[in-house]
RNA sequence: GGGCGUUUAACUCAGUUGGCUAGAGUGUCUCCCUUACAAGGAGAAAGUCGGGGGUUCAAGUCCCUCAACGCCCA
């Protein structure tokens, strides 16, 4: 790449401005990537190297990345980084996922407002529509991804629905149904009326709701009275097909064989006992208890737990609602009574109250009291959902195949023991081999098992993948030979595999009864790649050709799609080419080297849907296993207040608008170092003023719902009499925004950090640039020998290699935990306090005149650089051509090979051997040294460029040597002489250290004895406390017997240090008189 | 109802198996536009580690309990 090749540096100072300005160098930075293919994965890698690799949880495309998406992937991006400068393959699999429900949704907003509907344009159509949205966000997103920095295998971007996907769909789907996994079934779904598609349990959101307990008096049919039933949802009374007690209540003996004549409908309906009816205790501390008669209405159409006394008791099932919701008697409602007649038509809000009016009107309301309780609720559309009975699909991830293994997948150590119902863990692949960071979401992904149940997987969409099964109802006369003899002794809804032209043609055909006399076929066709495999010697040539005789034979294709889970649960399988890799040349090798892929990052709330699933999906297609060894779970990120940020509450952050204010690398900074493992992270949200690009606190309220929002309106701070909208404002729909009242963008102060971060690390190399005279030299021209009996190089030279050593064994372990905060920290402190803050001032008076340091300064700049790149990758980008020409000579031990790009570059590595520990203790107690004569010069106000006189005693002169002039550059000394205990120099301030006196001269000012005599008091009362301290613990008998020895004599160190610096102090205090 | 997390300086957070005098960034105050950086440098003030009890020679760290806030599941 030409614009990498090294120039002279004085050109390259020149070229530097003096402050990162981001915008200027991100895209140039994000095009040499791109060219330079720095994400490119090597489908075959050598045997035996290792790999490491990363699927990307694909984001939907309904909408752009936001704030938790810029964290996610910028995790993944340091981790993916890292990996690959040390020498692992890499693969990072970018992709977006089409998320049905969601983008549906969104698409048919954006279609009214055009003036359309689904409907009236049809499917074909619509799909269409979809599919250009899709296009649309899919490049906003993949831009999004590119301007943060991901260096993901661009090439091999894939998308839930593309071919390569949705082969792997309909395969898996294929084989589950082939081996009794999937099946088709009347159940109880949840229903969401206002979209008309069922959901998985997942999908519903339990929202309490303020409602009422309603008590209903039910006749018994022998006229000897009434029982009263309580419930929340009288509407459903339509459909009861029981009256339910506790065998344990009291009253059941007497009901025992009667029957109720159920009010309105006129239907005679038993009274059943069962365990589940929770009997009535008003003094109970549960609610449920408290509110309850000890009567139990059963709806087994409408309620799940109905649903299952129902079955327990063999009830029927009548089902009064329709799909929208609204009361209905074309659903499976036959008696519908005259007076019942009334309420059809109605929707469950008005049917309820005419129910109740009804049940007042004729004497048979007992009476309501409040009640909250939880109402499930459509995460999508928000309105209550229906328990609904319907025919839907389902994958049966009850079965040990799919939960038994996803539960035996987990590591052992960190999770609980295996249910009973789950065989045991045994040395086949995959079983115990996955581990959560932080541990304790093992548990959490471990009882998510618990109450599992089978996986609804059809939606009523048109969004989505297309079952690919064909169906056909006929009568029991009509099936089949081959059908019947399948079906022989099956129960209703009780599936059979069959055995068929179909199959034989390649497809899986599965049948049931629907009704006693009335059966269905079911017919699942896999891919043509599939078929064309599995199908041998069939009838039919190509998949066109059975499906055709299929509809010809009466069969017609389901029309609904998936739940988009289902494609995503295959996402690390599927994107490399499973099941058919060698159908996409690109792929063949992938599975092999990059599968199981080594960690999957995500937030807490997918835990279940899609950690699991994907690990069962894995698992049972790929003989066992694992989809990722590892799985880890990022922090939430919140507003300042502690509220999720939400687009509903205009407290969200857009990372275009961080980019755009603070750079790529200050995004990626703050969020790394935001990154510890608590749940939880805030991050205060202020607002950018559009008048004058400056940021603000702005006003807060509390809305209705007890939220804490920024103010609709809110006043500029820093142009008088101007206003604009905040984004809480417009999300409500309050304000239009207008030139009036222009939208204040979000931002938070959280950024101001990596973003100054990132101009340091700028200055750091332009003053390196500077100081290091290039004349052609390279990194192999000269070789430096670290050690003091080489003389090579001065004590700062030592000590920041040895510092480099250890900020790389650091981050090494942090990045292998998961410490990403301990990460960025040790980054910081190592460039900014030890680099520049004390290398460069230490350096400066020498390095003008020593080549030796220009080459220890050039290899610091160039490693420090290289451990910063996974989290900056800009700014150290951008400067590596700089830096490059910045190396005039190597450090023996410390390996930095050259590499044309930083991002290919690689880890830098540092000998044992050359590494001089005993460097940074000493540079430890200059440290102190250098903060005191600090305090002194400050406390005096001693200007910058006062050169001030150290009078110190022999063992500080032999520190002072030691270091090789550090402490005189670090604290503005020019001279050191010689003192002990003789003649004071006048005016000189005292201070105490490691137990002796020092004095310091050469202030100019005139000494305030005042002042000092203050000062020195302080000094003397704060070791005092110190020295109580060490004395309380070292009198304790205890402590001296049960520490550890080294500890005692540590404690026994610092309490005659601190004794002699307090005499030292209490000394200088009598000299001042 | 079950589970998880949080509570440390004015704010946002570190503090790894109990052990140095509890740290950082921001903000505040004082001084400095020193030829890498004012998005900077030097210094300073600021904490009864949520409350209470316990274990221990020793508790921010372990145990019990109470409180507040948040999240997940039902």
């Amino acid at each position: 790449m030409e614009d990498a090749s090294p120039t002279s540096t004085d050109q390259l100072t020149a070229e530097l401005p003096k402050a990162y300005v981001p915008a200027d160098v991100e895209s140039i930075v994000r095009d040499r990537w791109l060219s330079g293919n720095v994400g490119a994965a090597l489908s075959q890698p050598p045997s035996g190297e290792d790999t490491y690799s990363v699927v990307i949880p694909p984001p939907n495309v309904t909408a752009a990345l936001h704030l938790g998406h810029a964290l996610n992937n910028t995790l993944q991006d340091v981790l993916i980084r890292y990996h690959r400068m040390s020498g692992d393959h890499t693969l990072w699999m970018p992709g977006t996922d089409h998320a049905g429900i969601a983008t549906q949704t969104v698409v048919e907003k954006r279609l009214l407002a055009e003036g359309t509907r689904r409907v009236d344009m049809g499917r074909e159509a619509f799909i269409a529509k979809t599919q250009e949205w899709k296009d649309e966000y899919e490049a906003i997103i993949l831009d999004q991804l590119q301007s943060m920095g991901a260096s993901c295998d661009w090439a091999r971007n894939r998308f839930t629905m593309d071919e390569m996907c949705a082969t792997a769909v309909r395969h898996a789907f294929y084989q589950f149904f082939a081996d009794g996994l999937i099946y088709r079934g009347k159940r109880l779904v949840n229903w969401d009326p206002a979209t008309q598609t069922a959901l998985s349990d997942d999908e519903v959101e339990m929202e309490d709701v303020d409602g009422y307990m309603y008590y209903l008096k039910y006749p018994l049919t022998d006229g000897s009275g009434t029982v009263t039933v309580a419930t929340t949802r009288p509407e459903t009374m339509l459909g009861d097909t029981a009256v339910a007690v506790n065998p344990a209540d009291p009253r059941a003996e007497e009901l025992r064989g009667k029957s109720i004549d159920l009010p309105i409908v006129d239907r005679v309906i038993p009274i059943v006992e069962d365990d589940y009816v929770v009997m009535a205790d008003p003094e109970s501390s549960d609610a449920k208890a408290q509110y309850a008669s000890g009567f139990l209405k059963v709806t087994p159409a409408h309620d799940t737990n109905d649903w299952d006394i129902g079955q327990r008791h063999d009830l029927p099932v009548i089902n009064i609602l329709g799909p929208d919701g609204a009361v209905s008697a074309s659903h499976g409602w036959l008696d519908v009574s005259d007076e019942a007649r009334q309420f059809v038509g109605q929707s469950r809000e008005d049917a309820r109250q005419g129910i109740v009016d009804w049940f007042e009107a004729n004497g048979l309301l007992e009476g309501k009291r409040a009640y909250t309780h939880s109402v499930g609720h459509s995460y999508r559309s928000h309105v209550p959902i229906e328990p609904w009975l319907s025919d839907q699909w389902f994958v049966a991830v009850t079965d040990d195949r799919l939960r038994g293994s996803a539960l035996r997948a987990q590591n052992a150590e960190q999770a609980p023991p295996l249910p009973d119902d789950v065989a045991p863990r045994t040395d086949a692949d995959g079983d115990g081999g996955m581990t959560f960071y932080p541990d304790r979401y093992a548990r959490t992904y471990h009882s998510w098992h618990d109450n599992i149940r089978d996986w609804c997987i059809s939606r009523q969409l048109w969004w989505g993948h297309q079952i690919p099964v064909w169906l056909r109802t006929v009568s029991y006369e009509d099936a089949s030979p081959e059908t019947k003899a399948a079906l022989d002794g099956a129960e209703v809804d009780q599936p059979a595999a069959v055995e068929s032209r179909w199959t034989a043609a390649g497809a899986a055909h599965s049948a049931r009864r629907v009704t006693e006399d009335e059966i269905e076929d079911a017919i699942c066709v896999p891919p043509p790649s599939t078929l064309s495999r599995v199908a041998n010697n069939s009838e039919f040539a190509d998949e066109n050709e059975l499906t055709a005789a299929l509809e010809e034979a009466g069969f017609t294709r389901d029309p609904d799609v998936l739940d988009t889970w289902f494609s995503s649960g295959l996402w690390p399988m599927s994107t490399m080419g499973w099941p058919w890799p060698e159908d996409y040349p690109e792929t063949v090798g992938l599975l092999d080297s990059y599968n199981p892929t080594s960690v999957l990052m995500t937030a807490r709330e997918i835990i279940t849907l899609w950690v699991s699933r994907m690990t069962m999906f894995n698992r049972y297609f790929m003989d066992g296993r694992l989809a990722f060894d590892e799985v880890f779970i990022h922090a939430m990120i919140q507003d300042g207040h502690g509220q999720k940020m939400s687009k509903s509450l205009g407290n969200g952050l857009d990372p275009r608008d961080i980019i755009h204010s603070h750079g790529a690398d200050a995004l990626r900074f703050t969020l790394v170092q935001m990154t510890t493992d608590t749940q939880d992270v805030r991050m205060p949200v202020d607002m950018i003023c559009p008048y004058t690009d400056q940021s603000f606190t702005p006003e807060f309220i509390t809305n209705k719902a007890g939220y804490v929002v920024a103010a609709p309106i809110q006043e500029s701070p820093f142009e008088k009499g101007k206003q604009m909208a905040s984004a809480y404002g417009v999300a409500v729909g309050e304000i239009t925004p207008s030139d009036d009242l222009p939208l204040a963008r979000n931002i938070s102060p959280k950024f101001d950090q990596g973003r100054n971060f990132a101009n340091k690390v700028w200055n750091v190399v332009r003053f390196a640039l500077g100081r290091i005279e290039s004349d052609g030299a390279n990194a192999e021209s000269l070789t430096v020998d670290l050690s003091a009996e080489a003389g090579e190089v001065s004590f700062a030279d030592r000590w920041i290699i040895a510092r480099l050593a250890e900020t790389l064994d650091t981050i090494d372990g942090a990045l292998s935990n998961y410490q990403f905060n301990v990460y960025a920290d040790t980054l910081y402190d190592f460039i900014w306090r030890d680099v520049s803050d004390r290398y460069l001032e230490a350096i400066k008076p020498t390095v003008d005149d020593n080549r030796s340091q220009q080459v220890v300064l050039g290899a610091v700049l160039d490693a420090a650089l290289r451990l910063l790149h996974p989290v900056a990758p800009f700014v150290t980008e951008a400067l590596w051509p700089q830096v490059r020409a910045a190396r005039i000579g190597q450090i023996k031990g410390v390996a930095l090979p050259d590499s044309d790009l930083m991002a290919e570059s690689r880890w830098p590595e540092v000998a044992a051997g050359v590494v001089d520990r005993s460097a940074v203790d000493m540079a430890s107690r200059a440290d102190h040294l250098i903060s005191a004569i600090r305090g002194v010069r400050a406390e005096r106000n001693v200007k910058p460029r006062q050169m001030v006189t150290l009078h110190c005693p022999a063992p500080v002169l032999e520190l002072i040597g030691a270091t090789d002039g550090m402490i005189e550059s670090l604290a503005g000394v020019e001279s050191v002489v010689g003192f002990d205990d003789g003649e004071r120099p006048t005016g000189a301030s005292p201070i105490a250290f490691e137990g002796s006196e020092i004095l310091v001269s050469g202030l100019v000012e005139a000494m305030d004895l005042d002042a000092e005599k203050a000062r020195l008091n302080k000094v003397i009362e704060a070791k005092g406390k110190q020295i109580a301290g060490f004395e309380g613990r070292l009198s304790n008998p205890g402590y001296v017997n049960n520490a550890k020895p080294e500890l005692v004599e540590e404690t026994r160190q610092l309490l005659e240090a601190a004794k002699g610096d307090r005499t030292a102090a209490e000394a200088a205090l009598a000299a001042l008189g």
